[in-house]
DNA sequence: TTGAAAGCGATACCAT
DNA sequence: ATGGTATCGCTTTCAA
C-alpha cells in the first residue's frame, strides 16, 4: 500500500505549485494559469493517478460528503433494504457516499447513533423504518438537514419532513382490482388496527368501496398479526363457514399473512384461487414472487420511497461554499411535509375471478 | 447548527494551549501538565461539550476508524443482514464504523466500490456475500487489510482469509437430528449440485450417514432450486409414491424451500410433521419461526461470522502509530486462512418421529 | 511546566 | 500569470 500521489507530488512533476494544481484541477485555471502549463498539469495528475485526499477535503470544505443514516432494523434484519438501495443510489450519482448505523430496535441506541453520525460530521441525516410507524425523533436530528422515511415525527407535522408510502391509495386500489374481479364475500386480514398501516389501508378500503357504491361490511375486518400464523390462524376461521357465507378474496396484511392464508386454504381443501382468491401487500421479494401460487400483491415503493427522501435531503445541503469560512445556510423548505408515493398493484395469479 | 468547540476554544476557557489541552485529554498530561491546570482542562471541556473533530483526527493520525463492506446484496435485498451486524457490532466497541456499500450484484461495481471506499481512506475491508460462494476478488482489495465474510478467493487459499458456515458438519448435524427422530427413509432437498453450499452439505449427510452405520441412498439426493416453488416441485414428486416407499423426512436447502415443501405435502393430505417430517435450513427471521408448522432448522451463524471476521480485521489494524509519519505495517498473519464457524440445530416442531 | 511551531493535504486569498 | 501563505482542527516534538 504505497503512499497515494499527493496534491504536491504532482505540482513536483508539473514543476509547478500546489496551488497552480489546484487551481486547474478544480477548473479554475481559465484566466489564471497558461495554458501550456495547464497541460503540464493534468498530464502530470493522470500519470501519478493523483486523486484529491477526500479526509483533507472534508476538513477543509468541512464537508464530508457522507449522509448518516440511521434504521431502526433495515440493515441489520432480514427486510427489504430497498429504501436505503434507493437512497444510497441517489446519493452515489452526486458523489455523497451513505453511512448506515443500525439501532436494532434498541430505543437507546438511535441518540448514540445521531450523535456519533454527527461526531463524524455527515452532511445530512435520514431515518429509515422497517415498518411505517410513528417515530419519537432522536435528540440531536435537528442540528443537521434531516429526514424521515417511511415513519413520520411523533410531534406532528412541521417538524421534521418525510416520505411515506401512500397506504390510503394503497388499500383502495387493491381492492379495486378484487371487486374487478367480481368478488363481492370478502375479508380483510387488517393486521393489528392500531397500526398506522392498517388505519390507513382500511381507510382505503371503505373509500372503493364507496366508489363502488356498496356498503362497507364492517364484520369483514379481521385484525391480525403480520406473520404466517396470523394470516393461518384468521383465515382459517373466515374460511370455516359455510360454503355460501364463505368470503371469496381475502386481503392480507402482508404477504407472510398471505403464506398463512393459502396455507389454512389448503388444509381446508379449498384451491387458491379457485375457490377463495388471496392477496397480499408488500410484495416481499423472494416470497410474494415465488409462492405457490405466486402472490398478486400490492407492491410497496420502497427504492422510490429512497430515492425521494434522499433527493429532498441533497437538495437541502449548501452546494460547496466558496469561502470555507461562509457557510452557507442549508435550505431547509425542502425538507419540510409529507411526501407520498404510491406504489403499484402486481397481478401474479392468488388473485382469480369470483366463483359462481 | 452552532459550530461546535474546538481545542482552542477550551484551551482559551481554561487558559492554557491548545497543546495542553490535547495531551492531558490524550491521557499524557500526567509528569507534563499541572495537575490542577489538568483539572481546568478537564472542567472546560465538559462545560464546552468537547469532542475532537473525527475529521481533523483522521487527517491527522492518517486512520479514518472507518472500516469499509463491500457486499453484493446484503444491505440492499432481502435477505438476513446478521453478518454485517455482528461485524458492526464489534467495530462499535472499538470506536469503528462500518461503511456499507452494495454492489446489487453488479460485477462492474464490485471494483468501482472498492475505489470509493479506498477514496475515503477506510482502515480495512471486508467483503460479505448472501450465500456462501467463490469470490472474483474485486483489484484493489489488496491495497488495504482485508477479509472475507460467507466466501471464498476463487483464486485459492493464500490469498485473502475468509470466514465461512461449517456447512459439512451444518448437514451432519441436521441429518444427525433427523435420524435420531427413527427416520430411515429420506430425502435431501440439495438446492443446486454446483452450489458450494449443497455440495458440503451433502458431504456432511454422507458422514452422518457413515457414523450411524447406514448407506448411504444415492436416489434420494433431489437437486432443487433455493425457492418455495422448488421445494414444492420436489417434495410434490416424492411425496406422490406409495405411503411404505415414501420418504418420511426431507432436509431442504433452506426454509422457503421447506415451506414450499409444506406447502406440497398438505397438498397431498399429508400432515406434517405427523406424516413426514420437514427440516429447512438457514433459521431465516420471521419465516421459520412463524410457519405453521414452525419449522426445525439448521441455523446459519450469520452474527458470528461477521463478529469473527471483523475481529481479525481490527487486530490487523495497527494501533495509533506513535508518530503519524511512522506507519507501523499492518500485521497481516491474522487475515490468513479459512476459518469456519457452527451453527446450531434449532427443533420447533416440523421434525417428529418416524411414522410407525 | 508550558507554549510555539511543524505537519497531515487541500484550497483560496493576496501579493508579486 | 504565478506562487507564497493562512486556514481547517488536531497531535507531538522541541525549545524556553
Amino acid at each position: 500500500m504505497q503512499r497515494k500521489a499527493t496534491a504536491q507530488d504532482v505540482a513536483k512533476l508539473a514543476g509547478v505549485s500546489r496551488s497552480a494544481v489546484s487551481l486547474v484541477l478544480n477548473g479554475h485555471g481559465d484566466g489564471n494559469i497558461a495554458s501550456e502549463s495547464q497541460e503540464r498539469i493534468r498530464q502530470a495528475a493522470k500519470e501519478l493517478n493523483y486523486k484529491p485526499n477526500a479526509v483533507a477535503l472534508s476538513l477543509r470544505n468541512q464537508r464530508t460528503s457522507v449522509i448518516g443514516i440511521v434504521s431502526d432494523r433495515v440493515i441489520s434484519g432480514p427486510v427489504d433494504g430497498n429504501i436505503i438501495a434507493g437512497a444510497d443510489a441517489v446519493a452515489r450519482t452526486q458523489g455523497f457516499v451513505t453511512l448506515g448505523l443500525d439501532t436494532e430496535l434498541d430505543e437507546q441506541r438511535d441518540v448514540s447513533a445521531v450523535e456519533t453520525l454527527l461526531d463524524r460530521h455527515v452532511d445530512a441525516l435520514m431515518y429509515v423504518t422497517v415498518g411505517l410507524r410513528e417515530l419519537k425523533v432522536p435528540a440531536g436530528m435537528e442540528k443537521a438537514p434531516s429526514i424521515l422515511a417511511n415513519c413520520f415525527d411523533s410531534r406532528g407535522p412541521g417538524h421534521v419532513g418525510n416520505v411515506l408510502p401512500d397506504e390510503v391509495w394503497g388499500g383502495a386500489e387493491a381492492l379495486r382490482h378484487v371487486l374487478a374481479h367480481g368478488h363481492r364475500r370478502l375479508a380483510f386480514l387488517t393486521g393489528p388496527l392500531t397500526h398506522p398501516a392498517s388505519q390507513r389501508r382500511l381507510a382505503g378500503y371503505r373509500e372503493a368501496m364507496a366508489e363502488a357504491g356498496l356498503p362497507f361490511p364492517e364484520d369483514a375486518v379481521l385484525p391480525t398479526g403480520w406473520d404466517i400464523t396470523d394470516g393461518f390462524a384468521a383465515a382459517g376461521a373466515a374460511l370455516s363457514v359455510p360454503a355460501d357465507e364463505r368470503p371469496t378474496a381475502l386481503l392480507c396484511a402482508n404477504d407472510r399473512c398471505a403464506v398463512g392464508a393459502v396455507l389454512a386454504a389448503r388444509g381446508l381443501g379449498l384451491q387458491v384461487p379457485g375457490d377463495v382468491s388471496i392477496v397480499g401487500y408488500d410484495d416481499e421479494e423472494r416470497i410474494a414472487d415465488t409462492m405457490v401460487p405466486a402472490l398478486s400483491t400490492m407492491a410497496l415503493p420502497l427504492r422510490e420511497i429512497g430515492a425521494a427522501a434522499m433527493t429532498r435531503l441533497l437538495s437541502a445541503i449548501p452546494r460547496v461554499a466558496r469561502k470555507a469560512s461562509k457557510h452557507l445556510p442549508p435550505d431547509r423548505s425542502v425538507l419540510e411535509g409529507e411526501q407520498l408515493i404510491r406504489g403499484r398493484f402486481v397481478d401474479r395469479g392468488s388473485l382469480g375471478p369470483a366463483p359462481a
